[in-house]
DNA sequence: TCGCTGACCCAGG
DNA sequence: CCCTGGGCCAGCG
């Protein structure tokens, strides 16, 4: 990690926008780092959930926030924030990726 | 230096 | 839908 792999990640994460999510594995490809998916769980489960860092648009390829181990993983409060950005579970506490995926395709993103 | 342990993913059966 | 197996890697004893 020559300019550290967790810094690749959480510039990333501060582009996905409000409302929208992105999975570990879109993430890690867009981070430059592909087939390292669980690189991108721990890299947020070492951020500690700054103010600032948009943690909560992370979710599992099946649309679902992936479970912790921690007890005290927050994984109520990144539904919650989502939901205040109106993304919207269902029974099974599943969200549609075709209907809120980050799609990255704007050229001026900076 | 080795071994273990995770916010993962995907192809198969 | 479930389970398996293989791929991925940093941090801490």
């Amino acid at each position: 990690m020559l300019i550290g792999v967790h810094r690749l990640i959480y510039d990333v994460v501060y582009r996905i926008p409000h409302g929208k999510v992105a999975t570990y594995g879109q993430v890690a490809a867009l981070a430059g780092l592909p087939q390292r998916a669980r690189l991108v769980g721990y890299a947020l489960a070492a951020a500690g959930g700054p103010e600032d860092l948009p943690w909560h648009r992370v979710v599992n390829a099946k649309g679902e926030i992936s479970p912790r181990s921690d007890p005290d993983g927050h994984e109520d409060l990144q539904r919650r924030l989502l939901e205040n950005e109106g993304v919207v579970f269902d029974r099974k506490g599943r969200l549609s990726l075709p209907a809120y995926r980050w799609n990255p395709q704007s050229p001026r993103n900076r």
